[in-house]
DNA sequence: ACCATTTGTCTACGCTGTAGACGTTACGCG
DNA sequence: CGCGTAACGTCTACAGCGTAGACAAATGGT
C-alpha cells in the first residue's frame, strides 16, 4: 500500500472535514466516558486526530466548548408546548430531565454551574429555549406571566435540586458503591452521626424516580392553588 | 535596622506558622474575592508567603484543598436541633443557607459539585453534618427515620435549587446586570423568545428571599400532611 | 486554472499540579 | 543545657495545560 493514499497509520483514521456539531458531539463523548478533567483541547484533538489548535475554529477557547456540549445536552430535552395539561407536562419534562442527567452524569456538573458564570442575557440560545418554552406552557394555561416566571423557578428549582441530590447518592456501580458506603459510615463517630449510621440500609435503595414524582406532586398542588382560586374567585365576582 | 531579624521584604510579611485553619480560611478568602480559579497553589503560596509546595503539608492535593474549602464554609451554617418547631427550623436554615451562598457566590459551585465526585461515605465530616442534624431535627418532630430521609431529600434538593437559581439571576452588581440583561434579551430571535423577551423588566426585579419563603411554604404544606395524618389515624385506632 | 477564503498545523510561552530530595525549624527528653 | 527526632518549609524539575501568532494546505467560486 502506497502511503500516499491513506496516511491514516494511526487506528482513528478519519480525515473528513471537521465541524462544529463533529466536534461538540465527540467532546460529549469523551465528557460521557471519562469525566470533564479528560476534556482538554490536546485530548479533543488526538480523539478527532486533528491538531489541538484546529479546534479552536469551532469554538473560541475551553469554556466556550463546555457551553457548547451543555447546550447539546439540553437539545436532547424535547418539550412539546402544545399540551393543555401543564401538570402532566411539567411532570413528564421532569422526569425527561431526570433521565437525561442519568444519560449524561458527568455533564450535570456544566449544568449547573456553567449559568453562574454567563449572565442570562449572553447565555447560547439552546440553554434557554427550556426556559422560554415552559414559560409559554404555563402563560397558555393561565399564569400570569410574572407569575409563570416564579413558578418555572419553583420547579425548576427543584428540579435541578433533586438531580443533584440523586447523582450524588447514585454515583457508579451500586455494588462497589455499597461497600465503600458502609465503609464509609461505620467510618462516622458515632456519637456525632447516630442518625446517619442507623440510616445505613435505608440509604443504599433509592428509588429516584419515585422520589421525584412525589416531590413534583407536592409541589404542583402548592402551585396550582393560586390558579384554581383566581378562576373560581373571578367566577362568582 | 539589620536584615537579620525581620527578613519580610515584601508588605504582606507574616511569617507566623502554617495552619491547616490558616491555609484554608485565606483560601476561602482569596476564593470569595478573586474567584475559584484563582485559587492555585503558587498563589495561594505567594497569598500566605510561602512555598507553594508547603501547602501540600495541610490538603493532599488541590481537590482535598477544595473539599476544606466547602468545609469550611459548611461550618458557618449553624442548627439548633433542639428546636421543637420543625417547621420554622427548617424555614430558618432555609434563610440561613440562602444569606451563606449570597456571602459566598464563588463558593456555590463547590458545593454542588464536590459531592458529585465524593460517594458519600467518604465526604469530609463537615459536609455530612448539616445531614446528620436535620435527620435529628426530622426525627424527634415525629418523623419515621426512612421518611425524615425523604423529607431531607425533597427539602435539600428545593433549597439547592433556589440557591442556583437565585445566583444565577444575582451575579455582580445590578447595574451592569441590568444593562446586560437590556442587550441580552434584546439580542434574542423575537420569533422564539417572545415569552424571555416580555419579560425583560420582570426579571430585573427579583426577590430571592421572598421567593424561597413561598417555596418553603409549599413544600411544608406538603410535607406535613402526611405526618399530620399519621397522626390523626393513630388517635382514633 | 486561478485566486480568495476557509481550514488545519506548527512552534512557542507562561501557566498549572505535584513528585522527590533536600535544608531548617521546633520540640520533647535526658 | 544539648541532642535527636519529627514536623515543617523550600528547591528543583517534569509533564501537561490553554492559547497567541505565523504559516501551510485545502476548498470552492468564477
Amino acid at each position: 500500500m502506497p502511503p500516499s493514499m491513506k496516511p491514516s497509520a494511526s487506528p482513528a483514521g478519519d480525515k473528513a472535514r471537521l465541524s462544529r456539531e463533529l466536534v461538540l458531539s465527540t467532546a460529549l463523548a469523551l465528557v460521557d466516558s471519562e469525566g470533564l478533567e479528560a476534556l482538554t483541547m490536546r485530548r479533543l484533538g488526538q480523539e478527532l486526530n486533528r491538531d489541538p489548535m484546529s479546534l479552536y475554529r469551532y469554538a473560541a477557547n475551553r469554556a466556550a466548548l463546555l457551553d457548547g456540549v451543555t447546550e447539546l445536552v439540553l437539545d436532547e430535552l424535547a418539550i412539546f408546548p402544545e399540551d393543555p395539561d401543564w401538570q402532566s407536562q411539567l411532570r413528564n419534562i421532569a422526569h425527561d430531565l431526570r433521565l437525561l442527567a442519568l444519560r449524561h452524569p458527568n455533564v450535570v456538573p456544566l449544568l449547573v454551574t456553567r449559568p453562574l458564570s454567563t449572565p442570562l442575557g449572553l447565555r447560547p440560545l439552546g440553554t434557554l429555549r427550556p426556559l422560554e418554552q415552559i414559560l409559554s406552557l404555563l402563560i397558555d394555561a393561565g399564569f400570569e406571566p410574572s407569575d409563570a416566571l416564579h413558578v418555572y423557578r419553583a420547579y425548576y428549582g427543584f428540579l435541578y435540586g433533586h438531580i443533584l441530590n440523586e447523582l450524588q447518592e447514585f454515583i457508579v456501580d451500586p455494588e462497589e458503591n455499597e461497600a465503600l458506603l458502609r465503609l464509609g459510615l461505620h467510618r462516622l463517630p458515632p456519637k456525632e452521626f447516630p442518625r446517619l449510621r442507623a440510616l445505613g440500609p435505608v440509604l443504599t435503595d433509592y428509588d429516584g424516580a419515585a422520589e421525584l414524582d412525589q416531590g413534583i406532586s407536592i409541589l404542583l398542588a402548592g402551585l396550582a392553588a393560586p390558579l384554581a382560586a383566581a378562576k373560581t374567585s373571578k367566577k362568582p365576582q
